[in-house]
DNA sequence: GTCTATAAGCTGATAGAC
DNA sequence: GTCTATCAGCTTATAGAC
């Protein structure tokens, strides 16, 4: 299961122009917050007049938490099913390998939820304490787990996960700065598997685990 | 020296009210980014009327370059001085630790620069490529001369150097997520400790360095 | 140097024709 | 459902008294 939030003003997708207008929106709010987004630029964006965007969305807020709820239904599942029985080498690098991917093709999502965290979470403040502390801490056990069971070194889980979440994250939410200082002017999947490689390996090897075998395909 | 922007606008302190008011920026910029960010609010911030603040700054933009000035003026300087001849595992544990530090105890700072990335740095693109690439390069230039040595593993220093900040900076831009996971209210020394701790041995057990000895004084 | 008052322009939101 | 026209309020910036 998928954190979601709690939030009463989210509304159901009714027709093309709703998802157009979703994508426009966390385009917008991703470069400039909540309060620098501007609605003609949303309406811009979506390709529609901005009263159109208003016969959608109550107000900038309510899109401005759909978009948020958007993005969350979909963002740490990849290491939701994770258990004792498997393989902590393996669980990590898979759960490292997908939030780089998904840094690297959805960076919009990354910076939107950046920029709220940033701001202070005052939107999402409920849903931190709430939902994702719960999903934090029952993740942790797994890694308790694992240490009891000797399969890694004792280490802080939580902190654990904080540092793949920053080190993941940092390349959708500081692309500017990534691709100013490696001299590129975009990402390409060369730099996905450099990338993916490089924090994997580092982090296991940090965790006292052994990395696996990377094959030549990259995936 | 500390990698410092090139840009023009940017003026000299004169007197009590210029930092007074370059600092309330700092912390209104931090929170609601260069658009977001209202004059009315710095000059609350600051306990001084409106017209004041466009008396020592001749606009919003201005202003807004001389709080980022003000920042990366003290930004990475404790990395500038290592050299080959120092230990890694010393030197890295040194940098990480400082850059906690300073995490901890100048959030606004971070969360500022975090903003201005986020929005694809519309105003240190030059400095990105101009300033903090040839500083980013130059460093690698001493990782490659350790491994070359033997001191350390082969790796990507570049990679290493972004992991570094990603993984610091996250708990001044990401304070209010690491707070609210935690379920704490603020930031304490024991919490620095700990996140000291964990981010130089993780970090440096990735880079196959033994982490140097930590005494009971935590400092 | 400091501050009040106000101008000039922008922004979110809505009314109402189609 | 869609769009033009427009309002009411807010924001930056300045003019001008002290």
């Amino acid at each position: 299961m998928a954190p979601r939030m709690s939030t009463k003003e989210v509304q159901k997708p009714r027709d093309k122009h709703f998802t157009t207008i979703l994508l426009a929106a966390q385009e917008e709010f991703a470069t400039h917050g909540l309060k620098g987004a501007r609605m003609q630029a949303i309406a811009d964006r979506a390709g529609l007049p901005k009263a159109n965007v208003h016969y959608y969305f109550k107000n900038k807020v309510s899109l401005y938490l759909a978009v948020l709820d958007n993005i969350i239904a979909t963002w740490d599942d990849f290491f939701n099913d994770v258990s004792v029985d498997d393989d902590p080498a393996i669980a990590l690098d898979t759960f490292i390998r997908a939030k780089v991917r998904l840094s690297f093709e959805n960076p919009a999502a990354s910076r939107l939820f950046a920029n709220e965290i940033l701001q202070g979470a005052p939107y999402l403040s409920d849903y931190m304490s709430e939902v994702l502390r719960p999903w934090v801490n029952n993740r942790a056990n797994v890694f308790h787990e694992w240490m009891n069971a000797g399969k890694m070194i004792a280490t802080d889980p939580v902190l654990l996960i904080f540092m793949i979440w920053a080190t993941t994250q940092h390349y959708a939410d500081f692309q500017a700065q990534v691709l100013g200082i490696l001299g590129r002017k975009e990402y390409d999947d060369d730099l996905i598997s450099q990338v993916s490689d490089f924090t994997s390996q580092t982090i296991l090897r940090g965790c006292g685990l052994e990395p696996p075998n990377t094959d030549a395909t990259g995936n």
